[in-house]
DNA sequence: GTATTTTTTTGATATGGATCAAAGCCGCGT
DNA sequence: ACGCGGCTTTGATCCATATCAAAAAAATAC
């Protein structure tokens, strides 16, 4: 991972972010609020962990994490976006999943990274070496916990995904993908629906969505279309979606019959 | 889950089997060898576990998980197979993956399953409820990190499923399970390939094979016909495939240019 | 503000895999 | 051995989505 050299990167061990943690308060960088994984961890147990962490920004576009690469690093995203992909040699890709603010990444199994991890937009991130995260461990037992609630919940969503790429169609996964990003964004109280006419904020290109729900850029763009012209949507702008019918979107998503 | 209560099950607590241990043998059941998960656990360790195991045999086609019911026990495999899957109310049916002998099941984050398991042939196993298991864990953290490792495993295993569901053609998706299935049978020293001419014995139905692979059982039959055409495999038995160049049908599964 | 490039949408056509249909094959019970 | 029912394979056709192409819109540069 040699892009790693071109990075900003201050050496000095800083607090980590583990939830936006110590006082749970808006992020210093979009003022929005991002909750994390690690809220039950102590002051004592933060100051703990932030000895074994480097805090690094990173310019969109870049890879950080490579698939196949020996897996050296574990990250807890601060701010930012990024996505998770496996690609085949001739250039196909699909992306396993994103993730934010709060988030832990490098929970590959194995000497090498499963998968790639690419900046969306400019992030910020802390990064302990995988030695030190055991050492953590060893203090900090309960940290095993969390992450292990963190696998569990990744799986969770893996399988949905894999309900989605193997048996859903165009549609189907479109209204499918609006409303789990729906909850992503905590527009979804309780784990219900949203609200109607909620106003979705999506920083992916077609592209992206493509890649993640296994279609092609052309089909993603005409299903919304399609969605919009059924009356289920609103696309104000490309990076936006207003769901007018987030139930009936839902019966969609789901096959209800 | 009613369909408990019709189960044969053994209310004394027995000595569960993490991987076929105490001694690392060949299973009592069908004579081969299980490796486990949880190798590294110790005589007394095992012992406490026991105590609040239970075990059960199922019949082969019984859902003994439900998808959406309460997530009440966790499961460790001693014999036979099973299928892990989701639904859509339609009927349309995606299998997530498979378990054998010295897995885990029961992973779900939350307090619902995120997922259906159904016995594909006689099943052994050890049940836990999940509130005893917590209480082993407060005994013997390692545990949570044997568990942690196997749900890294099983995310690496759920974002290769996610590249072949959403990026691979029929017959790529046929070449990638055949050597997949190999690699879970252990037939491939140090993560390398199978022998030219091994025998891949397939426990599954064509349609099993369908709903794993995002494919129709036709789709199915016809790419194993073709590759069996091209020379890549031979099909003694509905049950059996040998792997006549896995140099080959390795480089069609990874879509190598 | 205008030109240029990139991304998105829409349209026309092609195709891989689904669907519909029928013929083997295999295991099982009698 | 025979017949039955459920898999599996093979064949014919269809269709949802991919691919190819071009216009429209948005982002970026000048």
């Amino acid at each position: 991972m040699a892009i790693l050299n071109e990075l900003s990167e201050f050496r000095r061990p800083i607090a980590i972010n583990l939830a936006n943690r110590p006082t749970p308060s808006n992020c210093e960088d979009c003022g929005a609020r991002h909750n994390g994984l690690c809220e039950a961890l102590t002051e004592d147990e933060l100051a703990f962990l932030a000895r074994s962490a480097q805090r690094i920004t990173l310019a969109p576009g870049t890879v950080f994490v490579e698939e196949g690469e020996k897996a050296a690093y574990f990250y807890n995203i601060n701010h930012g976006n990024v996505r998770l992909f496996k690609s085949l040699p001739d250039g196909r890709r699909q992306i396993t999943g994103f993730s934010g603010p709060g988030h832990f990444l490098g929970l590959a199994a194995g000497e090498n990274n499963a998968f790639s991890a690419e900046a969306m937009d400019s992030v910020k991130l802390c990064r302990f070496s995988r030695a030190s995260l055991m050492a953590v461990f060893e203090e900090l037992p309960v940290l095993e916990r969390k992450l292990l609630g963190v696998a569990m919940h990744e799986l969770v969503l893996a399988q949905q995904q894999m309900l989605l790429l193997g048996r859903k169609t165009a549609i189907e996964r479109i209204a499918s993908f609006l409303l789990s990003w729906a909850v992503r964004l905590e527009m979804c109280p309780a784990g219900g629906l949203p609200a109607a006419n909620s106003v979705l904020k999506l920083p992916l290109s077609r592209t992206d969505l493509a890649d993640y729900l296994g279609l092609t850029i052309e089909t993603v763009s005409r299903s919304l279309s399609q969605l919009k012209r059924d009356g289920m949507i609103d696309i104000p702008n490309i990076h936006e979606i207003i769901l007018l019918r987030p139930r009936t979107l839902s019966e969609i998503a789901e096959a209800a019959v």
